[in-house]
DNA sequence: ACTGCTATTAGTACCAGGTATTAAGTTCTT
DNA sequence: AAGAACTTAATACCTGGTACTAATAGCAGT
């Protein structure tokens, strides 16, 4: 045997998770075995054929797309009482740290609390006008963050505020004090 | 006829834009022609076979992953003198606005702000610890977002002073003073 | 009504990139 | 040398097409 099945096969998968677009034939001549060889692989690794990766790239895709839309929150919320309380759940990844460190950036815990800050407000239209925020600790690639996000005021002039703390187990990582404004046309977020 | 030519491949190529993943003999069912006329309208209308459509979206969906990894700052930096100031443009697109009001989400700004803040130390780690930061003015659809930031003060124990401010022409939409730290590997961004 | 033209449909051969199955080597091990 | 694990071969078949040829339908103009 050139190289063990066992190890063959796991740069197998390892080349086609990197480039779903990799025909069988390609992948014998890379390994130099035969495409009957690469075909038993794939069944014992339940790897699909090129044209259903190909698909599930793409519907990911379209999915991402949509999602992204949809989601008004950046996170998944998990529980939301109206003009009380919300709190919601981000999985940090890949794309939320920068790569050199796997630290999460800034904007995606803004993000986060930001996004459930508005959400929390009972109305149409909710504008985020003013925020004084502070990072306590960094946030690392895989750890899960827990926002909860409480109404302090609502104030007659349409502004209501908001604070929201962020978590990493029992460790406050990031603070935020709100004001959002509803229903006008005037401010911004 | 049952529907004039002109108008079924109009037709057809707007339910193969919304769709890509469509075969045609699901749209020969669909426009009620035979499955030759599907592939003559393809043809004229220059519309690729399914599985050429499926690996055109699944593609685009790889480079969209990677330009999301590389893209360190949100916007396009356009001017960079390290610790002193820095400029980037950001166009508001359908993915930065609130689908219901077509209004900039907050942390989008926030996101464009920051970023540029964290590009302006020239330190290997730059972390954002700090942040007052207020909306002036909604941000609609299609507006072009130019932000700048500047350096107000390096303090000795590593923090530094960046202020932001972002303007849709001469109208200032946000500001922020943000309070970055370098190099240590304590606080948070 | 017949001609001419476009549009539509049918049919056939062929292709890529597979699946599924059966059978025949090849190694490796013991 | 025999058995098991692994590898290769061969063949039939599948989907969703391309490419090409030919037949047919529908209608307009004269």
């Amino acid at each position: 045997m050139r190289v063990p099945k066992k190890e063959r096969q796991r740069l197998l998968q390892e080349t086609i998770d990197r480039n779903p677009f990799i025909k069988d034939e390609e992948l014998s001549k890379q390994f130099a075995v035969s495409i009957q060889t690469i075909r038993l692989d794939r069944m014992e690794l339940k790897i699909p054929e090129v044209r259903e990766r190909i698909k599930h790239v793409a519907s990911e895709r379209l999915d991402e797309v949509k999602s992204l839309a949809l989601s008004e929150v950046i996170g998944d919320m998990i529980d939301l009482k109206l003009d009380e309380s919300a709190i919601s759940v981000l999985d940090i990844e890949r794309e939320h740290v920068f790569s050199r460190n796997e630290i999460a950036r800034g904007h995606i815990l803004f993000a986060q609390a930001n996004s459930l800050a508005v959400a929390l407000i009972n109305d149409e239209l909710a504008l985020t006008t003013k925020a004084d925020i502070r990072f306590s600790r960094q946030v690392h690639l895989g750890e899960r963050v827990v926002a909860k996000a409480r109404v302090i005021k609502l104030r007659r002039d349409g502004r209501t505020d908001v604070t929201v703390e962020s978590y990493v187990g029992d460790e406050c990582v990031f603070s935020g004090d709100f004001t959002i404004y509803r229903r006008g046309e005037e401010e911004q977020a």
